[in-house]
DNA sequence: GTTTATGCAAATTCTTTGCAATACT
DNA sequence: AGTATTGCAAAGAATTTGCATAAAC
C-alpha cells in the first residue's frame, strides 16, 4: 500500500484514483499548492470541481492545511508533521520572494505570544518573507 | 483638513472624492477589510476598479497594507501605527472565528524567531485566530 | 446494492486591462 | 493647461452549485 492509500484509509476516506493524484502531487512537492497549481498538474486525471471537493475533504480530515499567504491565493499543504496522526498547524511557514514558494518550517518552534485579556486562540500562523536558502 | 486629507497631502497624492472615501471607510473600521467590502460600502461613491487601483496606490505608499489571511481572501488594513510616517507591518494579527474579523494588534511586539542558515527575511507576519473580546 | 465521488454545465464572484471622459492642482 | 484619476466595457480567473453518471465498498 502507497503512502497515499495509508492516508486515505487512515482517514476512512475512499481510495480513488483523483485523491491519489492529489496526495502524490503534495508529497512531491515540498511547498504550499494552489487549486490552480493541481489543477494545471491534474487536469489529465481529474475534473477542476473534483479537486475543489477534494481539498474541502482534505481539509476538514486534516489531511491539508491552510497556508497563510498575503497575496490574496489561498494555498495548502501536506506537513510533516501532518502526516501521521496527529494534527498540528501551529508552525512557521516561509516565502522565498524570488521562487514564489511557500514552505512550512516544522522544525522551528512557534513562539509564545502574550495576549490582550479576554483574546483566547486556537491557531497559531506565523508567515515570514525573504529569500530562501536555495534562492539566495 | 480632515484625517484623510492629512494622510493624502502627506503621500503627495491627490485629493479625490474617491480616495478619501477609502480612507474614511478604514477610519470607522477597525478591522482588515477585502476590496469586496469597500465596493460593498462605496457603489455609490465610486466604481469597483476605482477601488482597485485606490487599493494599488495605498499600498504603494504605505497608506494601506496586506493582512494575511487563511480563506483566500486579500484584506488589508490602516493601521494605527501605519498613520504616521514610519511604515511598519511588524505586527500580530487577529482573525475571530465567531465575528470574522481581523484586527492588527499592533501594541503586540513580533517575537523574534531563529532561522534555517541561508534564509533572509524580509517580513514577519502573524496571525492567530481564536475568540476576540467582543465575542467572547 | 448502496453509498459516495466524479464529471459536466452553468452561474457567480473576484480581478485586470484599455481607452475615453473627467476631476484635480 | 497639463496631468493624474476615474468610469465603463469587456475579458479573464477563481470558485460554487445542481444533477446525472460512474466508481468504491
Amino acid at each position: 500500500m502507497g503512502a497515499a492509500e495509508s492516508i486515505l484509509s487512515d482517514k476512512k476516506l475512499r481510495i480513488t484514483l483523483s485523491r491519489k493524484a492529489v496526495i502524490d502531487y503534495f508529497l512531491a512537492h515540498k511547498h504550499a499548492l494552489t487549486q490552480p497549481d493541481l489543477e494545471k498538474e491534474l487536469e489529465s486525471v481529474c475534473d477542476r470541481v473534483t479537486i475543489y471537493r477534494i481539498i474541502d475533504s482534505f481539509l476538514q480530515h486534516g489531511i491539508l492545511h491552510k497556508v497563510p499567504d498575503l497575496d490574496g491565493t489561498q494555498k495548502f499543504a501536506l506537513c510533516d508533521s501532518c502526516t501521521d496522526h496527529h494534527h498540528h498547524d501551529e508552525h512557521v511557514h516561509f516565502k522565498c520572494s524570488v521562487c514564489g514558494k511557500t514552505e512550512c518550517l516544522d522544525e522551528i518552534p512557534m513562539p509564545s505570544i502574550a495576549l490582550p485579556t479576554n483574546y483566547s486562540v486556537a491557531e497559531w500562523n506565523m508567515l515570514l518573507q525573504g529569500v530562501c536558502a536555495e534562492c539566495s
